[in-house]
DNA sequence: TTGAAAGCGATACCAG
DNA sequence: CTGGTATCGCTTTCAA
């Protein structure tokens, strides 16, 4: 068995209480007592419980986050940056990926009761539930997702940024233009494609933009919608993926059925990730790390300040235009 | 304040004996009494404390999970085969990012403290701090790092596969091959380079490979390896990179430079992530979730049926040929 | 089947 | 400056 503070109080010859003192650092110890202490509690080898200390103090210097997955790069960099910031504020992480649990939602609130306080990544819960946790006083801060409530919330700007990469794309002589993605299932998205269908009413384009639905944002389905319209010999001048996953599968197909790009058909992704670059894809840059950096911060605030007014961030994105896009890049 | 397992006692009518019973559905219980217990619990919205719970029943309910870095691929994937597990199995995940961290071994067991068990991924603390922490009686699991001890240990094939790789290139006609990595700070890469080393033993050639040290395995290093070769003029016939990330770096670089790969110069990496496929990058494919959860398997054996004799795992990896390091691919 | 009470390992108040 | 003790929220004997 570990040692407890019993024991170090016992073999120093003080009570626990004085123990506990000297542990916490806390004054009004005389230096030869401490000394004691101390030596005691390194012959014992002691280190406080977390869970004794916890249950007195009623907290638990832990946050959570939440996020779909981690496979694609995008939410493992905004869970980096979380962790770089939590820990810099001496709190430990825990983590919960929702992606193919069906029991998520019981997952938060079991996570959120051993915590302090949760990020809540995207639409990994639904919003009654994001109510409730708030209603039980759970600390919140929700990133890529729009603010509910009073709830804290910390996003990337795509709106704006779909806008200037739609106008790109028309300003290179795209007529017509496939979205791919799914705006119900991810907030961000839905912003990205709200911003491209603005662009097109705001130009002289007679045409509007599609909309081609997925399920899943990642290569095998930017994939499977290359092989669709190639069947359907249908393409379109530009497919503007919700990602870069989406655009690197598309591409990869296009690439094979000998499609010329940008010559033929124009591809975007929205991300930048590292693949992005070799493959030469236009995108949206977001600050990754950054988005979990300030909800590291924003938590914080919450819990320890205690501040009650709700604060909403939004970071900048960056267009990057490359040669999926452009034939003078 | 949160109702406690008093205030549901009060409710019902009954002693908390009797509602921790009900909570944790064992047995001996009337049902009539158990449906007015439930009652009450919804009425109050009660959720039993994970800290009370804990700390009577001396165990966390979490594992910890100890890696250097986020930002690549690969322990990205690592993190989430361990998670899928860990989930599944009902335990809480902790986190714990080493990278840049000068006080990683207290982090870390300050995190043993919250935890029942840890995985430590690759050289992230001193073997010296696995020792004192198993010693404590923290069941450890090692990965992507040699056994130490009688600490489990999971851990992907490399020597093998390096060897199949050089052999590969060899048979390409390269004569002269320089690896680039830090066979110091990484076990996989120790192991990766001996490979290649006793490829060249057995072959007839009468040359031996040389090694490049580089602090970090990022692309930035890899840039920085191909332009001190362009400057001097001194490209070898091959460069094999400790991972993806460096070869993709590399690769960049000679392609600014209007090297061509692979008729002047291979290059090969390790991992195969995503942009290797783009980038046309030869590789070895390791089964990155297999090693997280795994891992995760390994350390509730060792939590739960208290297993004594160590058990190390070597998982499978394959040689992956891509064109740059072949003019048939 | 149920309840009373003793922990679990700390913190913190109140005396002395 | 130090010690005694109530308390945090739960589990778990031991009796009734």
């Amino acid at each position: 068995m570990l040692p407890t503070i019993r024991d170090v109080a016992k073999e120093a010859g003080v009570s626990i209480a004085t123990v506990s003192r000297v542990m916490r650092e806390s004054e009004g110890v005389r230096d030869a007592t401490r000394l004691r202490v101390l030596a005691a509690a390194a012959e014992l080898e002691y280190t406080p419980s977390h869970l004794g200390r916890q249950l007195a103090e009623r907290r638990h210097a832990a946050n959570g986050i939440v996020f779909p997955d981690l496979s694609g790069p995008y939410y493992a960099e905004v869970v980096l940056g979380y962790e770089g910031v939590a820990a810099e504020l001496r709190r430990s992480v825990l983590i919960l990926s929702t992606h193919g649990r069906s029991d998520a939602e019981d997952a938060v609130r079991e996570m959120a009761g051993r915590c302090d306080g949760l990020v809540i990544l995207g639409r990994t819960v639904s919003d009654a539930a994001v109510q409730s946790l708030a209603a039980r006083g759970t600390k919140l801060v929700l990133v890529a997702r729009p603010p509910i409530g009073t709830v804290d919330s910390v996003n990337a700007e795509n709106h704006a940024s779909a806008r200037s990469l739609t106008e790109h794309l028309l300003s290179e002589g795209v007529r017509s233009l496939r979205f791919v993605g799914d705006p119900v299932s991810s907030p961000d998205v839905a912003e990205r494609w709200a911003g491209v269908r603005d662009a097109f009413l705001r130009s002289e384009s007679d045409r509007a933009p599609e909309l081609v639905t997925v399920d899943e944002l990642d290569e095998e389905s930017g994939a499977a919608v290359a092989d669709a319209a190639l069947a359907a010999d249908d393409l379109p001048d530009a497919f503007v993926c919700g990602n870069d996953e989406l655009a690197l599968g598309l591409l990869g197909r296009l690439a094979a059925a000998g499609v010329d790009v940008p010559g033929t058909v124009m591809v975007t992704g929205w991300d930048d990730v590292m693949a992005a670059r070799y493959a030469g894809l236009t995108t949206v840059r977001q600050p990754m790390r950054e988005l979990g950096a300030t909800a590291a911060r924003l938590l914080e605030e919450l819990i320890v300040d205690e501040r009650t007014e709700p604060r909403h961030e939004l970071l900048p994105t960056e267009l990057v235009i490359r040669s999926s896009s452009s034939t003078s890049h």
